[in-house]
DNA sequence: GGCAAGTAAATTGTATCCAATTGACGAAAT
DNA sequence: ATTTCGTCAATTGGATACAATTTACTTGCC
């Protein structure tokens, strides 16, 4: 995606994201510069821009003298988020009911059937995937804005489903998904507004999680390996 | 805002974007780090940070080992921007109608007459003040992110507006202002967001205007005063 | 035994230093 | 005259070194 600029920074840049989407790093974790830098290689200069653009994101916070943290939405910022993503991801249906791209159907299609090859593992590719999906009707808009808002608010949903979701329970989500396809391939704005809706607020409203802590260290060495060139 | 953190690279950015929101900077103007440095009197270091923080909120473009530059929104870019701002702020009033905080009434007042104040002039005050007033209706959502998204999206329009506006021309602004602080009042939700489609409708379709090169040295003096402590 | 103050360790905030890449200027060859 | 190659200046990419701040532990006092 962002690969273009193919610097250190985005490398550890998109490493923590996937980490963190992954929910490989739990939210509440510590992230020490040097220690994130040591086990990447990388010096703290490059994990520090890292955090900067992670803490833009949402998805870690850092206080001041104290270091950078996993996120821990509240209840109330997580409401805040799903407002925000319903509001865009209408947006996104309007747009693509009026105007699709050729390949368009094609790539909706094909992710589809990459979700169902995963489908019943809860594992932390099914968790990516089926974010990824929201993220490529947004990017079918051509609305490049839109497309990164919408991808940000789905990674901090992923973050957020990570402390409150028993499950990502990514089954019916993979059926819905087909469904959306099919809405907006029929024009139905409405009925595609009104899936992605219940699909939204279906995943919205579930019980809480407590989360378990771990050793970074251990974590981030099974992400390391990929930054060896 | 957001000076509860009041990191030197806080100070810069805020600088850096209220430099360019009023124009001083203008489009495709370079933003060497050891320049804008050192008219701060601050290193590199935090010239870079609130430069990459710029950049994800698409003010500023780096090019690999070129340096930064104040983006130059393409038309297209434009029309995205625009899109999504429109999305939004439609969110906005709708969330609005429905609840509105006690004292809201009387800081969008006060703040439209603060605009009519500088009503005339088509001084750098009068942009800032007329994105300001976006960015409050936002907050008085109580919606931290959407407010976050306004506040990105209304000041990527103040640099559009600078590069293909004739002038901001405030005058009808303010008075569209008021007529929107009144059909929220009223709680008609779609007179208030017909009047704020116009308002950004008519801010959209303008013709060109040529940039005019400057030295950024002189520019940047007058603002590095107020980060003398 | 509990609490407070002081001190030390750890971690971030910032500055400076070196290396790598890019763009421009100029000279030489066709 | 135009094009191409090579060198050089300018600027960023990244690492290291130092300062400031916070936390935690220890020690002494009540």
């Amino acid at each position: 995606m962002s690969d273009s600029k193919t610097t250190l920074t985005n490398a550890v840049h998109d490493l923590l994201r996937r980490a963190i989407i992954e929910q490989a790093l739990k939210p509440g974790m510590r992230l020490p510069e040097d220690t994130v830098g040591e086990q990447f290689g990388v010096s703290r200069t490059i994990v520090r821009h890292a955090l900067v653009r992670l803490e833009n994101q949402g998805l870690v916070i850092t206080r001041r003298n104290r270091g950078a943290f996993v996120a821990e939405p509240s209840k109330e910022e997580a409401q805040h988020v799903f407002e925000v993503r319903r509001c865009l991801e209408n947006e996104v249906i309007r747009i693509l009911c009026r105007r699709m791209p050729g390949s368009g159907y094609d790539q909706l299609e094909a992710h589809v059937r990459s979700e169902e090859k995963v489908k019943g593992k809860d594992g932390p590719v099914s968790i990516r995937l089926a974010g990824e999906f929201h993220v490529l009707l947004a990017e079918l808009t051509g609305n490049d804005v839109l497309a990164r808002y919408v991808s940000e608010v789905v990674l901090r949903c992923s973050l957020i489903m990570s402390m409150y979701a028993r499950n990502h329970s990514s089954d019916c989500a993979v059926d819905e998904h087909s469904q959306i396809i099919e809405a907006i391939r029929a024009g139905d704005e409405q009925r595609a507004i009104d899936i992605m809706d219940h699909h939204l607020g279906a995943v919205a409203g579930r019980a809480e999680l407590s989360p378990k802590p771990d050793s970074i260290q251990s974590i981030l060495s099974h992400y390391g390996k990929e930054l060896a060139q």
